[in-house]
DNA sequence: CGGGTCATTATGGGATATCATGGGAATTCA
DNA sequence: TGAATTCCCATGATATCCCATAATGACCCG
């Protein structure tokens, strides 16, 4: 299915090294990616994803008015970004200023969420997940429409 | 039938396997679907589906704002998501962070509910059935409607 | 109807492969 | 030439594969 997903920690070594999760690597590779990570807008996180993503985010700008300070705002998501390269072990080098970022020391914590993936720092990540969970239990779940899947094409 | 149903408790061994009921891995097997679990939002259970339901979580958020909370929540569901390798035996593999969310100690119960599974502890289960049933005859059943089923092909 | 055989399933254990990770050697770049 | 990066190999932990066994139920045939 071609999804990031899951969790994994992974750690940080001396020379700022970090493994790709295994099934992370797998979904690049089944479509020839590259891996481009870039610093979360809104968040003390990373964000990873394939090219695709980038350039729905170059469209979704290209749409707006190019000298908004809209647009420009979500610019800094592009110039943050960086194409990864793997190694032969599967391992990517987070530059300082990333691993600064998120705040990160020794340990990262993968989180896959779809077409994408985040990289925390894994006590702030475990953090989320609690609040997150107990807003789904007060609060309930979103509304999540079961059922038929429309055709493609169909509205 | 496509479905999952009925209720089936196996054991997990040494190492964190336990067997896929037969029936549920022919559901996946006829319709070449890997098997997705992930952690309940709102109960202390796993659950397990195929890949329609991911991608119907990926493509409501998708669809969302997707820094709203609700689109948040829903990220949750997939940062817990695995897809599970089922061996030649028919068994997958638990990882601890499953068993210890579902509080699972040897045995499992996987109980089907349709299109998705949810895998609970045995006695857990049963609490839960005793105290719905008692629900049902003390404040009646909600209303079903059982409509007509589109013919395939038929909008 | 009874008994036996076979297929399916759940489960256990040992062998093998994969993965994350550490460190050193080689290479690149300024 | 020094620092940073990339490549290569070693290792332990873990996951996966493969085979064996037991229990169950389906099936067939006398």
């Amino acid at each position: 299915m071609d999804l990031f997903l899951s969790t994994y920690e992974n750690r940080i070594d001396g020379k700022g090294r970090i493994s790709v999760p295994a099934s992370y690597r797998a979904v690049l590779e089944r479509n020839r990616s590259p891996l481009y990570i870039f610093k979360s807008l809104t968040h003390a996180c990373l964000e990873g994803c394939g090219p695709e993503r980038i350039s729905q985010i170059v469209d979704a700008i290209d749409q707006m008015d190019s000298l908004s300070e809209e647009a420009e705002i979500l610019q800094t998501m592009l110039f943050s970004a960086q194409e990864m390269k793997i190694d032969s072990d599967g391992r990517m080098l987070l530059p300082a200023e990333f691993i600064e970022f998120a705040g990160l020391d020794g340990t990262a914590l993968f989180s896959g969420i779809g077409r994408s993936f985040q990289i925390w720092r894994p006590d702030q990540h475990q953090r989320r997940e609690a609040d997150f969970r107990e807003r789904a239990t007060k609060q309930g779940v979103p509304r999540l429409t079961l059922g038929r899947r429309p055709e493609p094409g169909e509205r």
